[in-house]
DNA sequence: AATGTGACGGACC
DNA sequence: TGGTCCGCCACAT
């Protein structure tokens, strides 16, 4: 399967109320180097096939998009489900990250990610 | 085949 | 905290 399929169905199983990395979809979908390619994806596609695009946030727990160009809507998203996001956009990755299932410690996302 | 496009990530001041 | 720099790569043109 293509890889940008298998971003947008790793995508879509992230949990309500959870966020995941660019870094860690990246890694799910079978390349732990093409994080910049789950940005594109999502660029690309985020409206067409209804990705809920807010979970996803960069590696220092933080949203991407910068002001005026959907950070508040993010935001709003996240928050609209029980996650925690302050003034500068961060989210507490310890308390809120996906862990997916067969990938039950931080240890083994620690190992994906730095593989 | 070559080039452009990214909402990245990590190293390094 | 923040900023720059640079390596990364699937996909479209």
């Amino acid at each position: 399967m293509k890889f940008e399929e298998e971003v947008k169905r790793c995508i879509k199983a992230i949990p309500r109320g959870k966020v995941a990395t660019y870094a860690q979809i990246a890694a799910l979908a079978g390349n732990h180097r093409a994080a910049r390619q789950v940005a594109r994806v999502l660029h690309a596609s985020s409206d067409k096939d209804r990705l809920p695009w807010h979970r996803v946030i960069n590696s220092r727990g933080g949203i991407s998009l910068r002001r005026g160009r959907g950070f508040e809507t993010q935001r709003k998203l996240l928050r609209g489900e029980g996650v925690f996001v302050d003034r500068s956009g961060r989210v507490d990755l310890n308390g809120f990250q996906w862990e997916p299932p067969g990938l039950p410690s931080k240890a083994a996302n620690e190992f994906l990610r730095r593989l």
